[in-house]
DNA sequence: AATGAATGAGGGTTCATTCAT
DNA sequence: GATGAATGAACCCTCATTCAT
């Protein structure tokens, strides 16, 4: 990779940090081009060389920093050893949890867009330059012996319930808190989990 | 009521209207105060008699569409002679779900926005003219001999549920169709409520 | 004066009232027939119904407080027994600066306004219910022995440089407060008054 | 300096020739940010580029335009050969007095602004880009013999006299026209000066 | 005489986009 | 590729004035 590369790497990221502390502190609709240029240091006609507008860059973005949070928490499961099924997904979801607990203002910016279909269809319209391909979350039904009468539901429910909760608990302690709200939720996806569940002959035994 | 009164209200009337078409086909942030008033025929000065900006109205808007959607629910509710708690909700849930169905174009407008925060948000700081008081929905806990371990988190899953999950299920058939998902669906709330319950003693006996 | 009459004459005080406080803490420009009325308690179509437009008021108010300060002076000036005319003057000129040192709000906005021009024009055009007649102010000179080349124009010297230095020493403190500046002004105006004047035969002698 | 540059300096220099023209002819009030661009021939766009608003263009034409007054006045003055200080005083007051008379717009613009405090004010706030440093004028006193009590108050009350008077003479012909003004205005000057002067010892003789 | 809801022209300002350098 | 001055359409909002009540 030559110099030139180098530089055009850096300008792009400038330019995807810029915008994302804007995005997550004034808001998208207040963020102006012209504050992600200046914030990022390069001219304006430099920002359309790397993106077509700020929805562009902000789709970008959602996928980038969506992808990264799946895969902190991928990596942290694995090395954890643990191997039930619904310890798995529990595991996942707190992990998830616990990063937008740490950081705010990335739940804020996400949570609105990790929904399935927006998610679905930006995983697969970016360029895989910069996200980490999604489905292998999929790879989590693979290796366990349970069966679920509809899995992508399944999973669909259990994410759709955990981001929308997290959200006005962990930002505005509504209706409680997170760590209040947790042993709920956690009962809850155990519960989801055991009524799609279809029960195994014993056939092992 | 004079002729003066008369003709405020429907100036107001004219406006949300136009608002609420306007919202739900071009979306929020591509409607203007112009193209709102051009629609609805009124001056442009006239908007900032009702309205402190695009926002107020469209906040408005959010809870009286919101309010009126419950109350429907509500009513049916009524009438339908429904007496087990876990139905009333599942009933509830499913009216409410049939008329996004209905009005794809309402669910896309109030979903994101219907969320627990601005719900109370909104209910408090809107004036009652418009719009019917929501905590009654509380009250579907008190004619019930069943106790759970925390109601307002129970409710808040279910609502978040239901709301999230109608969201891509209603509009992008993602990951299945309304119809496909509603089993699954009532299935998950009828695990909700159940993994809250708190066993009563069998006192009739 | 029927109860009709009281009520037209408290109306138009209270805007009069309204609009100086008004004009005075946030200036002529930023404020609004709107405030104006709404701080006086009357319709919005009431101010037309007195006043043509702001500037009307305005005009109005400027020659309604000045003559009030002319009068104020004047009367304590008769009061005084002083006799000289240069006794006279600086009296004048010292009771006026006092005046607009107890009430900076009011300096600031007369001050640029109280020029020759301006000043006979407007107690003109003003009808006299409010506003004393100005020109007794020459009668300063008519029970006084001493003569002066042009009276008027000495008159307008006087007045211009009390006003002007006034205005900046008074708000400003530039180029030095008002105590300061006093002395300095007075002698000035005791030279004025002495290059002007016409030595009389000592007929009395 | 590239072509750019150049360009700048245009766009900012046309800017300002139509604010003045428009100013002077209709007001400041009735002028528009509209009307200076459209009469500059510039976008809307790029007033913002040089100025802030309306009142940040008229605040740097004050200070541009009065200072180039002084600078012509002092030019002269120094052509004159000129050395007692009296003199030196009315030639700069006489020479003001009738570039305002050949350019009774400019008089009208700037005369109400051209006090004491904003003067200083203005001066100090504006680059020096476009306008001549105003203090040399205190030069005035340095090489003459003759000493006052307070010389910046001299000269502030001089100004202040010259400036208010002028207006209403020049502009209004009121109280009396301005070639009738001059012989009394210019002996209140020198009894002015000679109220301050501290009698020196006849030291040289 | 008094009201105040309605008007809509017109103001200031923003900002995505272009393009000569 | 990079720049940033220039653009001007489009926006929001104000507010003097009117007029039916």
């Amino acid at each position: 990779m030559g110099k030139i590369e180098i530089n055009k790497k850096q300008k792009r990221e400038a330019l995807f940090n810029a915008a994302f502390d804007l995005f997550t502190t004034r808001g998208i609709a207040r963020t102006t081009i012209n504050d992600i240029v200046k914030s990022s240091g390069v001219a304006k006609g430099t920002f359309y060389l790397y993106f077509k507008d700020k929805y562009d860059i902000r789709n970008k973005l959602i996928a980038h920093k969506a992808s990264r949070i799946f895969y902190i928490a991928d990596e942290a499961l694995k090395n954890s050893g643990i191997t039930d099924f619904t310890n798995k997904i529990l595991f996942l979801a707190n992990n998830i949890i616990d990063q937008f607990v740490m950081d705010k203002s990335l739940l804020n910016f996400i949570s609105k867009n990790l929904s399935w279909g927006i998610f679905k269809n930006e995983l697969i319209t970016t360029s895989n330059d910069y996200d980490i391909d999604f489905y292998n979350i999929y790879s989590i039904f693979e290796n366990s012996p349970r069966k679920f009468k509809n899995p992508e539901v399944l999973l669909f429910m259990i994410i759709e319930l955990v981001s929308s909760t997290c959200y006005s608990s962990i930002l505005y302690d509504e209706p409680v808190n997170i760590e209040k709200l947790k042993p709920f939720l956690y009962d809850a996806i155990r519960q989801l989990i055991r009524s799609q569940e279809i029960e195994q002959q014993a056939e092992n035994i």
